[in-house]
DNA sequence: TACAATGACACA
DNA sequence: TACGTGTGTCATTGTA
């Protein structure tokens, strides 16, 4: 066992202290104290890389930056997962709480998340955000709730599932200091591409700030005539649903594709107004001052910020970003962005969940539709896709359900995964991913409605079946979201052992089963080797003995446009 | 006036 | 063809 040193930064300057621990956590020796936090850092890490303990990446990591700690044990982010897998949903998940339920003290609740970014206004990472009372010992409360998730972790009766418990805590970790790395590093984007390709879709910038685009202005005026010629807001769906009644076409809704269906000019013209209109509002001039500035886009990533363990992010919406824009994503001079994503990840998932046979053979390598669709599908992909798709998400409706009988019949241990998960969740129980993430619990709106007698009937019943469907894809997205942080943890450990210098290959970009490395042009063809290299480790690490394949589909490009 | 709810759509 | 999971963000509209 690698070992394990706890680190807490002075509340101002450069220095911090440093407390060896020993294997269950307790202190070994005392606490040193370095001037330079930075420099001891690196001393010990070239010594042997141990596991630095730490309240959290934004009080200890962040600020430490380009400081590079190879593995951690992140407080905050392992406290949720025990807590959850626990039962103990919704309790307060800040080092002060953890703390304070160590020492029978009051147990402060969370800050709000917004707390998070006045901190960063007043440009501090402030220690108050670990809710420690006044007085507490920051590297004390470290070292004593770090030896307290050992225990609770070691107290995980069965074995497998304890070890698999704290790969998932070592993953969360590795992921909290990638998304560090990644939001310092940023992607890189060319603001002059982005531009050019808002100048040719909405016209010139505005030169007055908040006034509407030629093109929007234009197709606001053409929509106005072809509709009756009355002045409305296409901005309003109550006013657009009134102009195109009052020229006798009824919709329920603006959504585009019930637009599509509709045979009248001004249809098309409302659809091509949302679509201009959105990457405007939400992708415009605006977000590119305020998120993309100095050739780099810089999201906040929140790690562990879906119940399921998918990442979130914070402000710049930098998981939505369409499709079109990454045309302004262009590897630096003499660069090349190394693109990767996991092929038909969440199939695979649940090919080794399930330890299908049938399934696992399909998902054995090549592509899973086609295979699929050849053994029971009589070679039409579209509907093992579809199928298999619906059987993950609960879908019911459609003429889905030949294509989940006929699945039923040839896949039976696969669809009895995700049947006994949607009837746990419909039953109010809880259930785990791979690596041991749980889902929430039933709230209690949920257990009043499905519970009371004078609602069990239609309301409960949707509410019971809408839960269903929640856990049967939880199993699955979480699942897949375990394999993909270790995919992360591993490709940033291999791409340490590249290059170290400032030519190091590094992270730009994740998004659920999608990574880009940012590398060097002469090291792109080996990034791409450890990508392949990093999903297979993953697949061990977190489905064993499978004969599932993970395999990734990489390209190397200059513009991440040209990746698909 | 400020905030919440709604509808829509971007991504996986 | 418009279905079934999870998000974040925007503009409009309604409410406190």
């Amino acid at each position: 066992m690698a070992p394990r040193y706890a680190l807490v930064p002075d509340p101002h300057g450069p220095g911090g202290r440093l407390q060896p621990l020993a294997d269950d956590g307790g202190p070994l020796g005392p606490p040193q104290h370095a001037p330079s936090l930075a420099a001891a850092i690196a001393e010990v890490e070239a010594a042997g890389q141990p596991r630095w303990v730490f309240a959290s990446t934004d009080s200890a990591y962040a600020p430490l930056l380009p400081v590079r700690l190879a593995r951690s044990h992140d407080l905050r982010l392992t406290e949720p997962l025990l807590l959850g897998h626990e039962g103990r949903w919704g309790e307060p998940r800040s080092l002060g709480a953890a703390w304070a339920r160590l020492r029978g003290l009051p147990v402060p609740t969370d800050l709000p998340e917004s707390a998070a970014a006045e901190d960063e206004q007043d440009g501090l990472f402030a220690p108050d955000r670990l809710q420690l009372p006044p007085g507490a010992d920051p590297l004390e409360a470290v070292v004593a709730v770090h030896a307290e998730q050992l225990r609770r972790t070691a107290a995980i009766g069965d074995p497998a599932e304890r070890h698999r418990f704290r790969l998932l805590a070592a993953a969360e970790s590795a992921g909290g200091l990638l998304a560090a790395e990644m939001a310092r590093d940023g992607l890189p984007w060319r603001s002059d591409l982005h531009d050019l390709l808002l100048t040719e879709l909405l016209g010139p910038r505005p030169q007055i700030p908040g006034t509407q685009p030629r093109r929007l202005a234009e197709l606001s005026v053409e929509l106005q005539q072809s509709l009756g010629g009355r002045p409305f807001n296409p901005d309003s769906h109550g006013q657009v649903l009134k102009a195109f009644a009052e020229q006798g076409i009824h919709l329920s809704s603006t959504r585009s594709w019930e637009l599509r269906r509709v045979d009248h000019p001004a249809a098309e013209l409302m659809i091509r107004y949302k679509e201009l209109s959105r990457l405007h509002a939400a992708h415009g001039w605006a977000w590119q001052a305020a998120w993309a500035r100095g050739g780099r886009f810089r999201p906040e990533y929140v790690v562990g910020g879906v119940v399921s363990g998918r990442w979130a992010t914070r402000g710049g919406g930098a998981l939505q970003i369409p499709r079109i824009l990454r045309r302004a994503v262009v590897a630096d001079p003499g660069w090349a962005l190394v693109v990767a994503d996991a092929a038909q990840l969440e199939p695979r998932v649940l090919a080794a969940l399930s330890q299908d046979a049938g399934l696992a053979r399909t998902a054995a390598e090549g592509d899973l539709y086609e295979a699929l669709a050849a053994t029971a599908f009589h070679g039409d992909r579209g509907k093992a896709k579809l199928g298999l798709l619906g059987a993950m998400y609960g879908q019911t409706s459609g003429d889905i359900g030949p294509l989940l009988a006929t699945l039923r019949r040839r896949y039976p241990a696969a669809m009895g995964y995700v049947e006994a998960a949607a009837r746990t969740g419909e039953d109010g129980g809880i259930v785990r991913s791979r690596l041991g993430r749980t889902c929430p619990p039933p709230s209690a709106d949920w257990l009043d409605l499905t519970e009371a007698p004078e609602t069990a009937g239609e309301a409960g019943g949707r509410s019971a079946r809408a839960r269903g469907r929640f856990t049967r894809n939880f199993v699955i997205q979480a699942s897949a979201a375990d394999w993909a942080l270790a995919l992360l943890a591993a490709l940033r450990r291999r791409l340490a052992g590249l290059s170290s210098g400032a030519d190091r290959p590094h992270l730009v970009f994740f998004q659920h089963d999608e990574v880009v490395v940012h590398a060097p042009a002469d090291l792109a063809d080996r990034v791409a080797g450890e990508v392949a290299a990093a999903a297979e480790e993953a697949r061990v690490l977190v489905f064993g003995d499978t004969p599932v394949r993970f395999p990734m589909s990489t390209a190397v490009v200059d513009c991440y446009a040209d990746a698909k």
